[in-house]
RNA sequence: CGGGGUAUAGCGCAGUCUGGUAGCGCGCCAGCUUUGGGAGCUGGAUGUCGGGGGUUCGAAUCCCUCUACCCCGACCA
């Protein structure tokens, strides 16, 4: 490619709105211009990179065995109502009408498109296992769009879809998907940790995320210092502390005025969080449900929605609701003393704690010397919090830390669930129908460009992993203008470059040395060459990766070879 | 969804309080000079001041309204 014949547009200025490196370097570079909320073009520099993404997971999935088909972006809701989650997806849909008033949505996943295709084109279990894959826009309304294509409502996306005769060929398949995601990531130059994770809204029991790590992350994983365990944070277990019998303390009650939140009572008070006693009142259509937490802990509300003892969405009653059962204001709740028919489940860190500190349900009183046996009635002691830096690692191997990371893949064992209310069934040996099992596989294909840049980047710009960069080298003429020699030698390199297969950018735009190296290292391609009249009085061409920012002098003669042995 | 903010040239911003001919930097175009790390000089183009309505002799500026975008929050217990 000659740069002067391509459209680069570079910026100096780092746009208003992009808070990340990743975003203001993606905006710089000219690689994505934003339509609307989480909405994008790529340009022609851009997409090349996203191409390069797609061309290694589109390898990679077809090495794993998986064939590739196109579905409908658009899609009747009537395959969403069969499901049910028509209704259940919640806002994320996009819905849309067409000029007949019948509703689509713009497809946020395509479980129910791709189920709709097996049952109509699968009938025998001869044909199994089957695995289609796609790359394929989709659409998800985010309420909070962010950090350019990081949270687009519009991205990009492969996901894969497995069919079976049973739960033992779905394994498989899953491990071999994993194992491709793995080489994906590997491939791409990227660093990654697979964690064990919550399977969400899309459903299904085994399931494992594959994150990008970096600072930015929005994810927090929680990984063993010795051990490979490691699982997002809302899965994360947090073990049991041994149990004790109650402390000797005399159970008081202390006046604490204005002091509504932990770390006002403890300083308060003179005492670490760790010695009180938080509790929380929920509500959810089953009604009120308090909850008790060590004063350092934090509520892991996925854990506790997964508790069968609550059903519905957990959502923190409002002070107005608190009002209306006890008499003081959310700061001064605690589990002495709490009405029978309000449910009590105390996490397992917190039931442990003798002589502790918790709310009178009495406003501006705490109590002081409280123990659970002796002061506190029925209650539930269950898995809860979330799990901190520090905590024991849940396969007794180490204790965990807690790193960010970017999702940018994730593998569910789906068993039957869509198959079954879909009736996508074949036949079997016997001649029985049999409902099929499933699996599906998702990459942020759009997602990954966003988080190499996390990862590799520096004060003066990208620093493309080489398999996912723009383009391989560039080799770039000073003063073509002026010396037709250097003109010359660089049309001559830059097609012998060509011919041995090299993606190789001529950068013949005539600009000045300084704006011509900025940009290009703004870009961030790995290799560049430099023609000029200087070096070719010596016969010798000069080589800088962008890894680096010492030259390197060579024969003019070696140049291809050399750069031959770099690529390699 | 709740709260806050912003909207003026391709990008970054000033001007709005106190109404009176639309500005700056970068970028862009032309010419000359320059040519190894974001050049200099000269000249130039580009705006329905987010949309609609109102007040006024006069509105980027004041009032009403709509829209878009950004940020924060959705754990206070």
């Amino acid at each position: 490619m000659r740069l002067s014949q391509f459209h680069l547009h570079t910026s100096k200025e780092t746009p208003a709105d992009a808070e990340i490196a990743s975003h203001q370097l993606m905006l710089r570079a000219g690689m994505i211009r934003k339509l609307a909320a989480g909405i994008y073009t790529w340009s022609p520099l851009g997409l090349r990179v996203l191409r390069k993404v797609e061309a290694v997971v589109r390898e990679e999935m077809e090495r794993a065995g998986a064939i590739e088909v196109l579905m409908p972006a658009v899609q009747p809701a009537e395959l969403w109502q069969e499901t049910g989650r028509w209704e259940r997806f919640g806002g994320q849909l996009l819905k849309i009408r067409d000029r007949l008033q019948r509703d689509y949505c713009f497809g946020p996943t395509h479980e129910e498109v791709i189920t709709d295709f097996a049952r109509q084109e699968l009938r025998s279990y001869k044909q199994l296992p089957l695995n289609f894959f796609q790359i394929q826009t989709k659409f998800r309304d985010e309420i909070r769009p962010r950090f350019g294509v990081m949270r687009a409502r519009e991205f990009l996306m492969k996901d894969a879809y497995s069919f079976h005769l049973d739960q033992d060929c779905l394994g498989r398949t899953y491990q071999q998907m994993y194992d491709a995601y793995a080489a994906i990531f590997t491939r791409l130059g990227l660093r990654f940790r697979a964690v064990a994770a919550d399977s969400g809204a899309i459903g299904g029991k085994s399931s494992h995320e594959f994150h990008v790590l970096a600072d930015s992350g929005e994810d927090a994983l929680a990984v063993s210092d010795t051990s490979d365990y490691a699982a997002n944070v809302e899965l994360a277990e947090a073990l049991a502390p041994v149990a004790g019998a109650d402390g000797s303390a005399v159970l008081e009650k202390v006046a604490t005025p204005g002091q509504r939140t932990i770390d006002e009572l403890c300083s308060f008070l003179s005492i670490t969080p760790a010695q009180c006693v938080k509790t929380l009142l929920l509500k959810s259509s089953t009604g009120l449900l308090a909850v008790c937490l060590r004063g350092d802990h934090e509520l892991n509300e996925i854990k506790l929605a997964k508790l069968t003892t609550f059903e519905g969405e957990p959502a923190f009653a409002s002070e107005a609701e608190v009002r209306e059962h006890f008499a003081c204001s959310p700061g001064y709740l605690g589990p002495v003393g709490l009405p029978a028919r309000i449910p009590l489940l105390v996490d397992r860190s917190a039931a442990v704690l003798t002589d502790f500190v918790c709310g009178a349900n009495e406003d501006g009183q705490h109590l002081r010397g409280a123990n659970w046996h002796r002061d506190v009635g029925e209650r539930q002691i269950v898995d809860l919090r979330k799990v901190v830096a520090g905590d024991p690692s849940p396969d007794g191997q180490g204790q965990l830390q807690i790193v960010r990371g970017i999702e940018v893949g994730h593998v569910f064992q789906l068993g039957q669930t869509y198959a079954e209310s879909m009736s996508a069934t074949v036949l079997d040996e016997q001649g029985k129908a049999r409902v099929m099992y499933m699996g599906c596989y998702g990459v942020g294909v759009s997602r990954i460009v966003a988080a190499a840049i996390e990862q590799n980047h520096d004060e003066r710009g990208i620093r493309w992993p080489a398999p996912m960069a723009p383009f391989q080298v560039v080799l770039c003429c000073i003063g073509a203008n002026q010396s037709p020699a250097v003109a010359e030698a660089a049309e001559q390199l830059y097609r012998a470059m060509q011919s041995a297969g090299i993606e190789v950018a001529l950068d013949d735009r005539g600009l000045r040395p300084g704006v011509m190296f900025a940009d290009l290292e703004l870009i961030g391609i790995p290799h560049r060459l430099v023609i000029s009249e200087r070096g070719l009085a010596q016969q010798q061409i000069e080589y800088r990766a962008r890894s680096s920012s010492e030259n390197e002098l060579w024969p003019l003669a070696d140049a291809l070879t050399q750069l031959q042995q770099r690529l390699q």
